[in-house]
DNA sequence: TATGAATGAGGTTTCATTCAT
DNA sequence: CATGAATGAAACCTCATTCAT
């Protein structure tokens, strides 16, 4: 019983502090960091500002575990994208759609998630941002394997170290979401994410790519039940 | 001499304003804006903080004069390196290395150009996102039209619309540098911008790049005397 | 027991609430508006700075919620001591008699409340000089209404409209009470308002006026519980 | 020809320091004491800030010196209004008259010489009441004469203290020129001054009465040549 | 002498955080 | 435990005044 109860406490808690986080993702990213005080975000989460505290010693921590949790959860889902059956390019198709999916289903993780990957190093006294490049190189890394496998195959252009071509595919594919966020209708990244990779594809392999759509599997569909 | 006299102060001022911009430019970068009080600009740059106010009326008009007036200088140059005489594919090239060049001389400038130009959707209640916006677009514009008429000469590869092409690269020679900022030997900026434009290179043609670097004119020099 | 509590707490805020406005009372009254900080206010009612912005969301919203509270109060014992039993002159004698007292055992209140009543459309930027405009003219209404029918029984002369009766009986009282502010000794307003009636008698009626001091009946008392 | 030149350095200065006074004037009775900057002062007055501070040694002191330059000017001219050739009733008819025909012509004067004369221990740290209230004192004085007269007379009442009337007049006039100010054409004060002496006649007298507007000497000329 | 650029004390207000209830 | 009243450091900005030119 006592452990049943302290059970059901622990989830209880967990979901509130994931309800603050909610809180605070939807503000921070309309508004910005310092431009949301502790006071609204209590507001919004319908809790007291004491009970905040409760949760996260101070504001600046509970950013950081918002980032974090949220990048977390998105890296493992774009980790689990590239770990599909089928070829790197098949792979890396999934990766880019399952990346565009999952930020453009929320504006808030996309604005936050691409500029502190970004933009790791700058604003806020965050000397939490040598997590959040960790978790960020992590990915790097596994898409690195990706096209260097790619590369081995014949498949991707060599023209650029492995490192260097996830470094560039990510930063298209956010710069194509931060369109789309812009102007959804005159940018549709998916329509056009269809094309980013070619500018990856090694010529002669872009033939070889039979892949269909269908295979897109282990998408999103991780990440919402988290969220 | 009067004429001379005035000469004398407004350039004076110029100078002290100047400085302003320059103490700011140092902090908010390195801190960001809400980590960054007049004060310690004041002190920064050696003013008391009464005098800030003379040359800027708020903290806000700081800040969005020094953005723009770096990015204006930046772009134009940019602009420039897009005009030197040459086929497309020198364009391109002249122009991934002058943005290089100009933003490596100033880390400062880097990570407030790029952060800005790239996310000036986001914090500071700042209604002048709209003017950089409106500055940024002109460069993609003239970036597009090189790919436009690159593509139509088949030096380019017509995968994506001309604009598209144009974010891209953007979006890769930012990556490219903030890694080289990250870590300037392992990942040094010039040695692989070289090999950036491959990228967008339709295969067959980039037999035909016989350019070489020597044909870099029109560069960062004029920048430089500016700032 | 919940409606006991919240009840308490609500009797407590408005102690505090009334704690602040006195302490500010005394010191906008001495000093002048624009010589007394914030800070010094907080200081004198013994709270913390940002406790102040709790109570009043501006320093001028502090000012005028003072001065429409007393006025407020003060302008309905006045009116008060209009509606007693008696004839006119009673009426009057006691509105004289009673505004003294009021206003005499509170110096701060004195300095204030003449200065707004009579110089309304004066100094700070205070949009709320209408509030008090329309406060004062109802008070002055009354009045009138009183003098109206008081001439129409011939009690009081005729020489002014009674408005202008109502205005200069004011304005006399008021200089007699600054008189006795300045030297409560030399210029004993008690005594002196005893006659200041009579510059508004009609001479015929004087004799008619047959009135006691006694007859004095609701008087300050409840301003004082108020306050 | 040293003398000449400097009397006309002299003269040269005084109207400088009156154009100052004037533009002070205007902007403290329209804006109030701290709502007026010596910048936006030195500005209207066209000359430099550091000008300000030849002629005044501080704010205060430029303050101080606006107010009772006027009001000696004032004060003389109201107490010449008393010195006309007549009786008593003339005497106080003329005062009233050329007080308000003074003070209507400069709304700004109108504002600062009631509010300081009748509010002299108010607002402003000001050290310089005493000065205002010495001069307004000898002006009571010198009204208290004619009423005493006139009550020996028997042109006035004697139901109030000589000083008493003289202190009720005053503030009545106020109250009307104040009504004035408000709505001049509701509240002619020229029309209703003609009657508020009539408070103060005994009534037996009032009949003795035989002077005509026409007598009215020595008005409001010498201050307009004075302004 | 007149100027106005420069100064910096001090004002109002916000907000992260604490702690008694 | 949860609460939210209270705190006060620190931010932005104004303006009376000085002083080098």
């Amino acid at each position: 019983m006592d452990n049943k109860q302290s059970t059901r406490r622990e989830r209880e808690k967990l979901r509130q502090r994931h309800d603050i986080i909610k809180a605070a993702l939807g503000l921070f990213s309309e508004f910005g960091y310092h431009n949301v005080s502790m006071h609204k975000i209590a507001k919004k989460a319908e809790f007291a500002i004491g009970t905040m505290y409760k949760f996260f010693p101070n504001k600046e921590e509970l950013y950081r575990s918002m980032i974090m949790e949220f990048s977390e959860k998105a890296n493992s889902v774009f980790i689990e994208a590239l770990e599909i059956s089928g070829n790197e390019i098949e792979k890396i198709r999934n990766y880019v759609t399952v990346k565009g999916k999952l930020l453009m289903e929320n504006e808030a993780i996309l604005k936050l998630y691409i500029g502190r990957t970004q933009f790791a190093n700058m604003d806020i006294t965050a000397c939490f941002n040598e997590d959040i490049r960790i978790l960020y190189e992590k990915l790097l890394e596994k898409l690195s394997d990706v096209f260097e496998s790619g590369i081995k195959a014949g498949l991707f252009k060599p023209l650029l170290a492995p490192y260097y071509l996830a470094v560039s595919l990510n930063s298209i594919i956010s710069s194509f979401l931060l369109l789309w966020l812009r102007d959804p209708k005159q940018h549709p990244y998916m329509k056009n994410a269809a094309t980013i990779l070619d500018l990856f594809l090694s010529n002669i392999q872009s033939s070889k790519d039979t892949s269909t759509p269908a295979i897109k599997r282990r998408g999103v569909e991780n990440y919402n039940r988290m969220v």
